[in-house]
DNA sequence: TTTGATACTTACCAAAAGGTGCATACTGGA
DNA sequence: TCCAGTATGCACCTTTTGGTAAGTATCAAA
């Protein structure tokens, strides 16, 4: 490879946001700082080691703040940094392509499902 | 969960290109109808089940139109749908925000290598 | 003093993703 | 005839990813 990578920027990008959570725990932290199991709560069905690694990858790639009270009990407030919300931003016309077409995606998504429950049987 | 799946859009976008190599596959299909060989020469790296595997998703994703000509030795062509298209006019935004601070993201990358290779160390 | 909440780590294990190589079918060229 | 090139499938194996469960530290409440 002449160059380190990235041939579209795209990959740059995917490089960055590429976990499995990552654009979740961007869109949960758009709005606001949150603490960690405020956002844990609020995604849901993550395990804890995968939100710890994700946001211990997004923090060293600069994307997310980690802010530690240093209080006991333990208080960690998690937010995007400026460079986080530049990358938000450019986040936001895949998220409005996703909500304008996600009754065809779900279908997509419920079709694949459904093959895969075809193959087993 | 109550509804099927999607709090952002964003994770409804992803589903559809969240391949390894599928970024890539739209934006080479981008330009212009491929063959297999073709595209798979441009994009180099991929292993042969990938970029077959990968097509064949987008195909019954309906993001990929696949063309056999039915000729011996077999051609085929590959080309973007139009729902493709707007997918990948979608994808453009992060591909900018990726070309824009590819340096910095070309950074942070050889960083998290030089970490690993001290975690060996 | 035991339980529970906080945030986080580590070790272990299962599942999925991904890579390599062989096989197919057919034709044209050496 | 035998090998190359075309697109693709299939089986095996390795690597990566993700989940579970337990452990750490500290204080408050029961």
């Amino acid at each position: 490879m002449t160059t380190p990578g990235f041939i579209c920027g795209l990959d740059a990008a995917l490089a960055v946001i590429g976990g499995k959570w990552k654009p979740l725990i961007l869109f949960h932290l758009f709005h606001e700082a949150r603490r960690y199991g405020d956002l844990r709560r609020a995604i849901g069905n993550v395990s804890h080691k995968m939100l710890i690694q994700q946001l211990k990858e997004l923090e060293a790639d600069g994307i997310v703040d980690r802010l530690d009270f240093k209080e006991i009990p333990p208080k960690v407030e998690y937010s995007l940094t400026a460079f986080g919300q530049t990358l938000a931003g450019a986040l936001k016309p895949l998220c409005a392509w996703g909500a304008e077409h996600m009754i065809e995606v779900e279908k997509l998504m419920s079709r694949r499902g459904a093959s895969e429950v075809a193959k087993v049987a």
